[in-house]
RNA sequence: UGGGGCGUCGCCAAGCGGUAAGGCACAGGGUUUUGAUCCCUGCAUACCCAGGUUCGAAUCCUGGCGCCCCAGCCA
């Protein structure tokens, strides 16, 4: 190993799995998948299962499927798989061949629950929702039998025939798992495997079939047949797994996969479930599914997020099965990263404040050159227009110099970035007290030269006011004020914890000339400000609009604080 | 009061009986025409607590404590 290779990560699956593979279970084979349902859009949490389930694949040489586990047709959506596909493709990850549905084995699902049926081990019960709930017991005290469950194997053959041939109406009759009804795991309670749904058109088979299996028998089997040997899911389902193992211990299946469980992702300051997600878009507290503020992989992808930093973000957090809370900062720091040494530079002012440099020739255009990147020659350099009027941050100009600035202030000198150093010589206000305006001089011996005889620390950013363009730049901050909206134990619904100024939009942005028909999904520094990509949705037409991907790190803005508190 | 898990730095997380990796954050310093980046330096005598085994314990044993999950014809 050179010293420049990254260690593969460390974490207790792959531990295991190099344990299996040293015990030469499964021929030596590794194979995962990811089996999302469709029923909403991807978000972080799934991006960790993602990376976890195809990066093992990589990493083993082995191989990882996508499956969709699409076995409640009430909540699952063709758009949804359509999304779902993007968004892994997006990350990076490729299934090849292997595309599959919980629905390609419907037939073999409805083989198996024969099978089991006729073992004696499953039977078709009578029970309304409630009486079965009523049935089960609690979590203390053990279930009773259901009255059908000593029902003879042939008339569970009959009815179970007839129930998918339509003969009854929704909730008359479920198939179930006879296993024991005092069990002290829930799961293993004599557990629904098939419901009646009538009148629903399923995405995949349309409408072939009025029964469909539950999760815990449709997931074991599919992995099986699909010859999965580590099947990787979340905390949740730990408690399921003596109901996954007995269901393939009881039936002869190709393979017997190994569920191994991992605590799922909570991000600060979001939330990261499915349900949640969707009432903000269903309730319009976002513009959608991909609002950039959204922790959902569209959501990210249009913020400007990129796949590598989301896959180093993945990596970063690891594996485990400890419940955890991973701060916002180390998201951020990945995409930082990643930017940092790949987004060309550009400047651009969000709250313009105007400049006249006095002593500058009127109708004078002169091209400056800047590089587009500190420390990478590589990408190149642009050219720059410098006039007699140009646009500065607003932030950037105080009259009172506080402790510590500095940057431009009345009477003081600051460096305009890539040009020259200017002073402040006079302050222009409205009739409200409002600085509308600033007179400058420029020193004409400081391009790419310090002044003589005297240091200027502040350096700026700024635009030319005759060529810079106009632009929307849109601001993000987080989507909810406090770190864990929906566990806040105040009592109130997580949308209470909504953060109200999310998005600010600022219209009257102006940036350099070159960004003119800046491609959608480009993304860029504007210097001392953040990482900004273009819009793909709303930058169209001449009309540019840019997304904050994420500020700068701003020792400034912390300094300030201080002072303040 | 049933069952299943989890507890190592502010947040993640390695560690698998031989004397506490790493990342983020934080604090200090250096370079810098981005208060960015980059580069140094510091940051758990300590692994939920209490006992025990051992020459030696975060790792093994016993007993506590705390937190999470489970009573869908959802996944």
């Amino acid at each position: 190993m050179t010293n420049t290779e990254v260690p593969t990560p460390s974490n207790f699956i792959r531990n295991i799995i190099d344990a299996d593979l040293k015990a030469n279970k499964n021929e030596g084979r590794v194979h995962t998948r990811f089996p999302p349902e469709p029923n909403g859009y991807l978000h972080i949490g799934h991006a960790k299962s993602i990376c976890l389930n195809f990066g093992i694949a990589l990493d083993y040489q082995g191989q990882c499927n996508l499956r969709f586990d699409d076995t409640n047709p009430h909540k699952e959506n063709i758009e949804y798989v359509e999304a779902i596909k993007q968004d892994v493709r997006w990350l990076g990850f490729d299934w090849e061949d292997r595309l599959y549905f919980a629905s390609d084995y419907f037939q073999q699902l409805y083989d198996y629950a024969v099978a089991l049926i006729k073992k004696g081990k499953a039977y078709v019960c009578d029970l309304t929702a409630d009486q079965i709930r009523e049935y089960r017991g609690t979590l203390t005290e053990p279930g009773k039998d259901s009255p059908y469950r000593e029902r003879p194997v042939e008339e569970n053959l009959d009815l179970f025939g007839r129930m998918r041939a339509g003969e009854f109406p929704d909730g008359s009759r479920v198939l179930r798992a006879r296993i024991d009804m005092a069990s002290p795991n829930m799961n293993m309670r004599d557990p629904t495997i098939y419901r009646i749904r009538h009148g629903i058109v399923h995405h995949q088979t349309g409408e072939q079939w009025c029964i469909y299996p539950m999760y815990d028998f449709t997931h074991c089997l599919s992995d099986a047949i699909e010859g999965i040997t580590h099947s990787l899911c979340t905390l949740e389902f730990e408690d399921h797994r003596p109901l996954y193992d007995w269901f393939l211990d009881e039936l002869e299946t190709p393979c017997h996969p190994r569920q191994i469980e991992f605590s799922r992702l909570s991000l600060q300051y979001t939330v990261t479930s499915k349900r949640k997600l969707t009432e903000l878009v269903e309730e319009g507290y976002v513009h959608g599914w991909d609002d950039p503020r959204m922790p959902t992989i569209a959501g990210l992808r249009r913020r400007g997020y990129t796949p590598a930093s989301i896959r180093d973000f993945c990596e970063r957090i690891g594996v485990t099965k400890a419940d955890n809370m991973v701060e916002m900062g180390v998201l951020e720091s990945c995409i930082r990263e990643d930017l940092d040494r790949h987004a060309p530079r550009r400047m651009a002012v969000l709250h313009p404040l105007k400049i006249v440099i006095e002593n500058y020739p009127e109708g004078r255009v002169e091209e400056l050159e800047a590089a587009n990147h500190p420390k990478d020659e590589a990408m190149g350099r642009r050219k720059l227009p410098f006039c007699r009027e140009i646009y500065i941050d607003a932030n950037d100009f105080r009259e009172q110099a506080p402790r510590k600035y500095k940057r431009l202030v009345t009477g003081g000198e600051v460096r305009l970035r890539n040009a020259y150093v200017i002073r402040c010589d006079e302050v222009i206000k409205d009739g409200h007290g409002e600085i509308i305006e600033l007179r400058c001089s420029y020193d004409p011996a400081t391009l790419g030269a310090n002044p003589e005889g005297r240091k200027v620390k502040g350096v700026i950013h700024w635009v030319s006011a005759h060529h810079g363009l106009h632009a929307e730049v849109r601001l993000y901050d987080r989507l909810f004020n406090h770190p864990t909206p929906d566990a806040a134990k105040d009592g109130k619904d997580f949308k209470e914890h909504l953060n109200p100024d999310s998005l600010h939009t600022l219209t009257r942005c102006f940036v350099e000339p070159g960004l003119a028909g800046a491609a959608p999904g480009a993304r860029f520094q504007f210097e001392r400000e953040g990482y900004f990509c273009v819009d793909t949705e709303d930058s169209a037409g001449g009309k540019l609009v840019f997304n904050r991907i994420v500020g700068l790190r701003d020792t400034w803005a912390k300094i300030e604080n201080q002072q303040r508190g």
